[in-house]
DNA sequence: TGCCGAATTGCAGAAGTCTTCAATTCGGGT
DNA sequence: ACCCGAATTGAAGACTTCTGCAATTCGGCA
């Protein structure tokens, strides 16, 4: 597999790690919204926001066009969804595997 | 939905967003491997492949244990594999797209 | 044309990441 | 105890990303 190719995996996942993006991304996972209105959700200053999306466009997971006096954002592909249950997921995975191990480190104590 | 939590999603996706931790990840999907190993495959320097096995271990992607004298590393939950998968779907779609523009535009020239 | 809100761009300082070096830790074997 | 290879740690400089401000662009509408 080409360097390249991993130098472009590891940009879209970058592209992700960020609270803004990510929050983004989750709303858009309900359909095209307005900049006005993910302003609204997103406590973020305007030009903040608008740096986030164009990392977002950037790298391709969203794509913008006009509508009326509005530019709206969505997701270029469903698969972006996808990506983001994956994560949650391993989250998930990661966080009980922690609380598993501190509730055991409880139930045992140092003698044990 | 609480702030911290968009912070750990983020924190988890910037954990993948680097060539070398990338293609860490993809070795270990095929199972364990040793750091002795990780290195002859991938070209970096051994101090520099520790501190991003240093940066896998901290999100909790990987988990590390001694076999002999060798360190060896795993992944901490399969999700990790499905993950990687969605990446490379929603990578693949994006170059399509762009592809495909790109082809388009070739077929239909400016007056088109 | 001139105005208004919507959205983006440019920029600069602060903050974080990456890479490499040297130094260190850690086990295993003799 | 000593040495050796394996792996990690600490630290510094180069580089990139983040954030907020001011300035700008862009479309729609009177």
């Amino acid at each position: 597999m080409s360097v390249p190719l991993y130098q472009a995996k590891a940009e879209m996942f970058r592209t992700l790690g960020h609270p803004v993006r990510i929050r983004v991304l989750e709303l858009l996972q309900a359909g095209p919204r307005p900049v006005r209105e993910l302003l609204s959700e997103i406590d973020v200053e305007p030009s903040n926001l608008s740096q986030q999306l164009a990392v977002l466009r950037r790298t391709g997971v969203v794509v913008s066009f006009r509508d009326g006096g509005l530019v709206m954002y969505a997701l270029s592909t469903p698969d972006v969804a996808e990506l983001l249950a994956a994560g949650r997921r391993i989250l998930g995975a990661v966080l009980a595997d922690r609380d598993g191990l501190l509730a055991e480190l409880n139930a045992h104590p140092p003698a044990g």
